[in-house]
DNA sequence: TCCGTTGTTCTAAAAATATCGAACAATGTG
DNA sequence: CACATTGTTCGATATTTTTAGAACAACGGA
């Protein structure tokens, strides 16, 4: 398997991270992996298509907030919680801790287009 | 001029906030916002013109990141500290903070599409 | 070597966002 | 009232992002 690039520490940009980190998909993701573990992709969300998860792990990965590394046929992905942490501290930690807040109404629920 | 909608601090979403902070003029606002004083739109990125500032600012707001009030022919707009630090500790700080990390390189120098 | 597993890439299509000019609304001033 | 100021809304376009099927590549095991 080619060899995956990952951007260095100094590359990273706030505005990539937080979008990377806005799709749910993604967020989910990123909670998981901030338990510590090396996961594998087929680890998360079996109902997506492996592309779209495949997408999601690329996104997560060019713009800094993940490695990849591939181990036989699988790749294990982890958190680059040091990167994150030296670039942006507390960004982490503030989006991985659970929050509660349930509200059913939706936030376009007036005023939307 | 009609009274326009807020979310109100449950129904926020991360992943909404996160995704209106993800753009660099919307983040730039918020930076300012962050300093503290009640900014009318118009005291931001003269360069772009108002119907997109306005886009970004609605943005903002239904994402539950400001607050707007307008006063005369003109839009003030606040920072909701109190509630993203209630529902999100610590994400504005981290978000807000100046970081230093330069470099030439695009995130999607390689392995891009 | 032939398969099964795991994941990527290609491609197309759909959906969401961003941009911005033009028209409009609300307010304040001369 | 006429007019300038400030900002919103509408409409159109362009760009980006998401989704997902199909083909493909790499690896491991029987």
């Amino acid at each position: 398997m080619r060899e995956l690039h990952h951007p260095p520490r100094e590359c990273l940009e706030l505005t990539q991270v937080l979008h990377a980190l806005s799709d749910p998909i993604r967020l989910c993701i990123v909670r998981q992996l901030a338990l510590g573990e090396a996961l594998a992709c087929g680890t998360f969300c079996e109902t997506a298509p492996k592309s779209t998860m495949s997408h999601h792990f690329k996104v997560l990965r060019l713009s800094g907030v993940i490695h990849q590394r591939s181990e036989g046929t699988s790749c294990f992905n982890t958190l680059r919680r040091g990167d994150l942490d030296a670039r942006f501290p507390g960004l982490l930690d503030a989006i991985v801790r659970e929050e509660v807040g349930a509200c059913g109404n939706s936030v376009w629920e007036e005023d939307s287009r």
